[in-house]
DNA sequence: ATGACTTATTAAAATATTTTAAAAAGTAGA
DNA sequence: TCTACTTTTTAAAATATTTTAATAAGTCAT
């Protein structure tokens, strides 16, 4: 199982498309095998156009280095994710650069629904490398446990029956999970933080929790459920948020000081270095007065950084790198 | 830096150490690093001493393979922890079995008395192989970044401190990530496990954290600060444990509903596996009532196992795990 | 433009590791 | 006891990787 040329073949592929890096020498120093093996392999990828020699790169100093890229057409990723009446999809390069995108109304179950618009991607002339699905619903190595918003799906072991469907690897992830992995890989700096990412949701408020760049799955499908921590004498953070009017606005002050005792909660265990809101909750005016109620309860140097996400944007971000980086594990030598 | 064959030698070693890993074969399958190879760095080991063939293994049908072991006598590790008046120490060997143990009193600072302590540990006959320190601090990467209890250490590099005094690799821990680290590792199930072990303290509370086997060191140092968590409309988890009377003891229903809410914070939040409190605050009969505590505010099969934890032991057993990892990590080949 | 210096690439030699085949050492059943 | 089977160990051959040295291709200062 463990083939370790293999290994060196999909650290050097996540090098090149995740990390911009483009010449031998730096991949040679980088994945700790000597330049002649990385050249060696290199050549190989040539060969058969999953990688382009692309010119020179900038010299500092002594002979410049050949820069190579990797060929964005070689595999692509569909990446969607089912709401309760919809499937939105997009069709991605490595890059995530979007070839195609659309959205899929539910007709039927929402399991056949999915079926007919993967059987589409087959005939495709693009060629798949590996398919990511987001469901807001609990996951558990790609089994549906929990899903109040798709029966159809309740306790279906979603990633094999798409395996089984279209041969190719398939990633399944819970919407929140998605959206702060999404948001912590927007830049380097941030990929190895503890992150919190909320979201209100139609079904109640759940949160994606990152820990030093993991996700937190917890003990059984729990972690981020907060709308159940008992914040005040006799009401939890879900009573003191129901009742807040749909969409981005201007909280009242009763949900500010949730939202400040929600942050102080997680500072004082956690402790992460940002909290994240969705655009589809709050606005940005919102977040000194979040900030504010939170000192009352801590020292303000501890509290996390607070952001508005973007949302649908962090979803699908999360949805591309998780396909992404289980295409590039995937695809075998010589692109078979 | 990155040297593949020291790598395997420390995998090999905390096997066999670690995982009672006994036979060739089973190394070459568990490190996937075929017979012969490792079967030269077997040899390797025996010849300076660092391994001993023991007999044979159990046969299952076939040959029965030769069983090697660890000559436990190769290297020892100090372990020590410091409080407010006293050093407590134990020489141990790599399967924790303790050689000789004491307590120094603190004379002077606290870095004198360390400093005299680690100093007799030179001229023992006993080899050392490294030197593990818990503190009721925050640590940051072997620097002390708090120390209410020891003005001395405030702000020292005491990993470098003592590196540079003895010349030996140490480790620095926070006390409660010492002990919950210490907790996992004590059987093989709860290794990867989600865990959160929480001390009352002179200085007030602490919780140690573990998600997926990882100890949770926050942004700023201020995680597990669980004093802060505002669970009531006008009183945080520390004003209503403050009152608690020192000691082991059946706590008050005010008490028992503020750890139940404390609980279920976590419950919701990372969702552990277990949840450990320290023999020398509770007694075993409050955890039923903590648990009951708990079940008002989510559905039972969410809660965390709860446990008493024997607190010194445990903290002894987190440093010597440390210890003897960082050990195993850093001998060199020919026992250097 | 020349020479000193820097870094990248190529080629060859030296090591290290894995694979394959054969031998050794046991068990279990006829 | 003999034979078939299993697993470990050893030995030899085949691969793979790293190291070393040589060469190539640039920059920069004079």
């Amino acid at each position: 199982m463990k083939d370790p040329q293999h290994e060196l073949l999909v650290d050097i592929r996540k090098q090149i498309v995740l990390h911009d890096v483009s010449t031998v020498s730096e991949l040679s120093k980088i994945t700790h095998v000597s330049f002649p093996t990385v050249k060696k392999m290199i050549d190989d990828m040539i060969e058969y156009g999953e990688v382009i020699e692309h010119g020179q790169h900038a010299p500092k100093g002594g002979r410049p280095a050949k820069s190579y890229r990797y060929n964005s057409t070689f595999r692509h990723c569909l990446t969607l994710y089912i709401e309760a009446n919809e499937i939105h999809y997009r069709l991605i390069d490595c890059q995530n650069q979007i070839a195609e995108e659309g959205v899929s109304f539910v007709t039927g179950t929402h399991l056949e629904t999915l079926g007919t618009l993967v059987d589409a991607f087959d005939q495709h002339t693009i060629k798949l490398g590996a398919i990511s699905v987001g469901v807001a619903a609990a996951v558990d190595r790609g089994r549906i446990v929990f899903a109040p918003e798709y029966p159809s799906l309740a306790h279906l072991d979603l990633k094999n029956w798409l395996m089984d469907r279209t041969g190719l690897p398939v990633v399944i992830e819970n919407d929140m999970n998605a959206a702060v992995y999404g948001f912590s890989k927007r830049d380097e700096t941030s990929t190895h933080q503890s992150i919190v990412y909320l979201g209100l949701g139609k079904n109640g408020p759940g949160a994606g929790i990152l820990v030093d760049g993991h996700v937190v799955r917890g003990q059984s499908g729990f972690s981020g459920e907060v709308s159940f921590l008992p914040l005040y004498d006799h009401a939890s953070f879900y009573d003191r948020i129901k009742n807040k009017s749909y969409g981005p606005n201007v909280l009242k002050e009763e949900e500010i000081d949730a939202m400040g005792r929600l942050v102080a909660t997680f500072a004082a265990t956690l402790n992460p270095h940002a909290f994240i809101f969705s655009d589809v909750d709050l606005v940005l005016e919102d977040l000194p007065h979040i900030n504010r109620a939170c000192e009352r309860y801590l020292p303000s140097r501890h509290i996390p950084v607070l952001h508005i996400g973007e949302w649908e944007e962090d979803y699908f971000s999360g949805l591309a790198r998780l396909g992404i980086e289980l295409m590039l594990e995937t695809i075998q030598r010589g692109g078979v």
